[in-house]
DNA sequence: CCAACGCCATACAGTGGTGTATTGGAAGAT
DNA sequence: ATCTTCCAATACACCACTGTATGGCGTTGG
């Protein structure tokens, strides 16, 4: 689900023209989560999110009761849209081979699967043990999917969870260091993590569509979406 | 490098009896890491540190200029802890299986490789392009060490990549998700880890032999040092 | 023994953030 | 055309934190 979509539901409000000579609750939320992303929690300031919206604090305080109010509407929104691209990527209908690239295609689009919000969200967990439940529940949810998927398509139960361990942990680690690469590098790599993860051949016209649908995929986000962190 | 070593090293002072009655700039440092840790940068304020460790700020403003020097201090024992014991270990003197038991001794040993200070310090670097060059380049220093392990046992080239990647990155997104499981639990699943990495098997003697050295150095670490993070 | 140094307390000025109360004004509804 | 409703500006009280200036006091060395 797209991210603007699910920020202006959490914030119960229809799709509106753009260009509001006002601002609505969505409008402070995006730019909230906007914060969290670039620069973690405890830059979301009201005083800062008002100068950048270009308003005052007062309009703040009329879509939302107080700071923790904010915060807990960031928090639907992340709930509600990383886990449920894996689980969906992860229970797509096809062969082992569809799920794992439809996986790959959600490691590599922002908009399906944002790596920046699923860290500023941990990072912001960090001695708030409340959250870190949460965190440790959709976890718990994406690595479920995934052994789910490993076992339906033949592997033993201990085999299924070594595997979707591999292949989640992986990912993690790779957007936890901040790895930039240019998308290609990135293309060049999925044949032979493909074939790590399943001990199977990638078909070499699966991977030629695959790419194709990832550049094209690419057009839709623009060029320059790799996070700056 | 134990750690409380470096920060006395980093605050260029001995190594002095307990119970001082006043304090030293290794205090101060030890007390911010510490707040870094466990509830982030931001939480690293000069008012709280005094008030945890019982003086008025009076006392931090003798033994630093400001709250920078303070920052860069955490970042020297940053720099010459973790990722030293990473290269240390990945270069450690035997055979592909010695190397790659040190390194997993090292993610299972705080003193060695304090998973919390690295992803402290990566949260830390959001929105700080210099200091995310700053990692950028100890993670380049650590995967260059695990490249050549795997380079100097056999592997070629693209191999020795893909694998020091799998073996690096799993471990990161291991802790980026802040698993808590028993070390029982994770011993369990070292022997698998290993033929995942190496394709070859793990000696049963070794693992036993391991298991023990783990467990003896558990001792030392003290029983609840899984991080609460 | 007392003088200098090391470590800390106190007081002050300044900044940036929160939340509340009140007022102002433009768009829609009737 | 006026009357709500929605959204934002302004003003106020309050708190947390920084950094500086200065004074106090115990410890140590000459």
């Amino acid at each position: 689900m797209k991210k603007r979509q699910l920020i202006e539901r959490v914030s119960k409000e229809a799709e509106e023209d753009h260009a509001q000579p006002r601002l609505t609750r969505a409008d402070w939320l995006e730019k909230a989560l906007e914060m969290l992303i670039q620069n973690g929690i405890d830059a979301v300031r009201i005083t800062r999110l008002a100068d950048l919206l270009g308003v005052t604090r007062g309009s703040f305080y009329w879509h939302f009761a107080d700071r923790n109010e904010l915060l807990e509407a960031m928090l639907d929104v992340w709930q509600q849209s990383n886990t449920a691209s894996v689980i969906q990527a992860a229970t797509a209908p096809g062969t082992l081979q569809d799920r794992i690239l439809a996986l790959f295609i959600c490691w590599l689009d922002p908009e399906l699967f944002d790596p920046r919000l699923d860290f500023a969200v941990r990072d912001w967990a960090r001695g708030d043990a409340a959250l870190q439940a949460v965190i440790a529940q959709s976890d718990q949810q994406r690595m479920d999917a995934l052994i789910a998927m490993f076992a339906a398509h033949g592997f033993a139960e201990r085999q299924a969870i070594i595997r979707a361990r591999n292949f989640y942990y992986t990912q993690m680690g790779y957007y936890a260091l901040n790895v930039r690469e240019p998308l290609s590098v990135r293309l060049s790599y999925v044949a032979t993590y493909f074939e790590t993860y399943t001990d199977e051949k990638l078909d070499p016209q699966a991977e030629a569509d695959f790419r194709q649908k990832v550049i094209a995929r690419k057009e839709l986000w623009g060029d320059e979406r790799i996070p700056a962190r």
